[in-house]
DNA sequence: TATTGTTATACTCTATAACTATA
DNA sequence: TATAGTTATAGAGTATAACAATA
């Protein structure tokens, strides 16, 4: 049932591995340095950015793949920094209302710059305008393909999921 | 000095970040239902496995990108779990030595299978043998280019950075 | 002096389970 | 009964700094 990975896929896996772990690790670096934000913490301060209008709490766990109580805990965190609030839904007295603050706002100017620096001189310092162009496109697929997936084969077996 | 991504940059960028995020999270679950082992984890032991001698803590460090108290405790784990050795080096008496057991080897090989399962049905369930090979070389590129890089250009600005 | 590795410690992230309250 | 969210708690991962031993 499960064949070995060809020569080729190997590699393809190790350096897509490779390469965005060390993005990653460049990526949270920054942020914390230059922002005091975990990688979390600056998705959802972007997420809220982004929409542009409050949202609830599992409309912001939509977004950032998380389990209630750890977004809870970041929502809590955040609020107690200042850079978001969170009140009541007045529609649906059981829904949290989060919304970001000024500060919130300037957090998120402060950092995206040098986010923006590193993923422009990481990810894209290598890749010419049409590579960008190709890469968008082969991994568009696979995250499309992915989130069509039935949670996770492998983990729904030993009925193990935490999410869905 | 820093400025905005295009489009297509921002798209890839997203793409990247979410396909990749859904397969590490399919990852770990199958690591850890099947064979309770951390993704750091299952990379030393397919690293000692793979090496096929015995490893020093500094050579394990280096291909597993971490912090050395980090490493030191992991290690302390897998040993206390049977999965590994570690004894003195008769070459240099600083260093120490890690190898794998037969126990850790039944253990990658315990997880291999359904390992490589996730990586096929997820990352190349959409894609074709072209499409690998394309990817494979563009993240070939992407992660060569980043390894070359000094360590991280924003990080170490606030000399907060510790590796290298 | 520099290097290898460990220890002690503390902090962050994440998850489970139990709970409250609204729908 | 089901859903939204919180709380309490616990566990895992990671890092810093101080340290011992060897080169």
């Amino acid at each position: 049932m499960a064949e070995a990975l060809g020569p080729a896929q190997m590699r393809t896996y190790f350096a897509l591995t490779e390469a965005v772990s060390l993005l990653q690790y460049a990526v949270r670096q920054q942020l914390q340095a230059e922002g005091d934000l975990s990688y979390v913490q600056f998705e959802v301060l972007a997420t809220l950015a982004d929409a542009d209008r409050p949202l609830t709490m599992t409309e912001l766990a939509d977004g950032v793949v998380y389990s209630r109580s750890g977004l809870t805990h970041q929502a809590g965190l955040l609020e107690k920094a200042g850079l978001i609030t969170r009140t009541a839904s007045p529609h649906d007295q059981r829904a949290t209302v989060v919304d970001i603050t000024r500060a919130g706002r300037r957090r998120v100017e402060k950092v995206l710059p040098g986010h923006i620096e590193v993923v422009r001189d990481l990810l894209y310092g290598a890749l010419s305008d049409s590579d960008v162009q190709t890469l968008g496109d082969l991994m568009s697929r696979v995250r499309d393909h992915m989130r069509d997936r039935p949670p996770r084969s492998a983990a729904s077996r030993k009925q193990h999921n935490p999410l869905q």
